[in-house]
DNA sequence: TTAAATGATTCATG
DNA sequence: CATGAATCATTTAA
């Protein structure tokens, strides 16, 4: 009964192999699975150990756009990677265990089924085939969602965006003074930027993106920065004037002098008159010394910059725009400040003019 | 909780 | 490559 059954059971397999065989295409290498194994491998998390991931992560910061000198945060995220990593590897390893686990009890299955019918080593081959894509399919859903949590985790640290700090009341205490002070052109060297980092310890990248900013912000409306603007042309003003007397050997500065602490809105300045004619005689090329001749023509900036804002200050600057920026064209860019246009006086037309109140 | 301020990024340009 | 413009995401002020 036995052998009878074996040689029909051979007969129909003789029928049905063909299209077996015939359904036996090599399964095309997925090129959804590819692109996740090559992310994955990019990341870091599917190749060698250690070394691969951290270089690829500083790859992949310093692709996503420059300057992350953040070391913390930096092996924050490294941390996480390898925690991920971990859980992937395992994860993997688990499945490639049940995996073999699986096809090996499917192999003795059928070799034990072997003894009752005609089992060909061919199918058996299939049969892992098939076992194996399953399984490969159950790590596809896994590398893809390793994927997305190296994409989240990306966007969490690598976006600096997202853990953004302000600077310090300091640092933009410099940054103004700067900006204000060299309004007529105000884009710091790269010296200049190395110094201003430094003053308000953040990177030179971090300065330039203030300047960035603050450039295209004010420029945008200057009515909202002219009291900012105010305060630190006066302060700045305050200093220069010191500076500027200094250099003109003008006697008479011995004022108390506040420094820089309040000097809020109404700047009194010690004796602007005389100030003004020492800008008048600097720029009118009577002072040979000049021992201060670079920083001169920023302070003669800031100086006519508070002197012409004092010229509209006090009448509401709902309208604004009633000053008007000096080197800054009705288009708007400052246009590389070639002529600083001779001090013009500072437009004694409307109201009071230049800090007088004590007389 | 919403609006404004702000630091950073992205993209186009010259 | 530095800058301007637009935009994002967060912090701070209202």
């Amino acid at each position: 009964m036995k052998p009878a059954l074996f040689s029909v059971l051979c007969e129909i397999k003789e029928k049905t192999g063909l299209s077996i065989r015939g359904a036996q295409e090599e399964d095309p290498p997925d090129p959804q699975l590819m692109r996740l194994d090559n992310m994955l491998l990019a990341e870091g998390v599917s190749g060698p150990e250690k070394g691969g991931g951290s270089a690829a992560a500083a790859a992949a910061a310093a692709a996503s756009g420059g300057s992350s000198d953040n070391s913390i945060e930096h092996s924050d995220y490294r941390a996480k990677l390898t925690q991920i990593r971990q859980i992937y590897h395992t994860e993997l390893e688990k499945y490639e265990q049940a995996c073999n686990e699986f096809t090996t009890h499917v192999m003795n299955l059928l070799r034990e089924q072997s003894r009752t019918r005609p089992i060909s080593p061919k199918e058996i081959e299939r049969m892992v085939g098939i076992i194996h894509r399953k399984f490969s399919s159950i790590q596809m859903q896994l590398k893809q969602s390793t994927c997305e949590a190296v994409m989240i985790l990306r966007s969490r640290f690598l976006d600096a965006r997202r853990k953004r700090r302000n600077f310090s009341k300091q640092a933009t205490e410099i940054l103004n003074e700067y900006f204000y002070s060299h309004l007529s052109n105000p884009y710091p060297s790269e010296e200049a930027k190395e110094e201003l980092a430094k003053k308000c310890s953040i990177t030179v990248s971090q300065v330039s993106n203030w300047f960035g900013n603050k450039r295209i912000r004010y420029k945008k409306n200057i009515g909202k920065f002219q009291e900012e603007a105010n305060l630190y042309a006066a302060k700045t003003a305050v200093t220069a004037a010191h500076a500027v007397a200094a250099a003109v050997q003008n006697n008479q500065t011995n004022s108390p002098t506040t420094p820089n602490s309040g000097s809020s809105g109404s700047f009194n300045l010690p004796n602007s008159g005389d100030m003004f004619m020492n800008m008048q005689s600097l720029n009118g090329d009577s002072y040979q010394g000049s021992q201060v001749g670079a920083n001169v023509q920023s302070q003669v900036d800031t100086l006519r910059h508070v002197i012409n804002q004092t010229g509209g200050y006090n009448d509401g600057l709902g309208g604004n725009s009633l000053y008007s920026p000096h080197n800054l064209n009705a288009n708007g860019g400052w246009q590389d400040a070639t002529t600083p246009s001779s001090v013009t006086s500072p437009t004694e037309g409307p109201g009071s003019v230049h800090s007088d109140t004590s007389n």
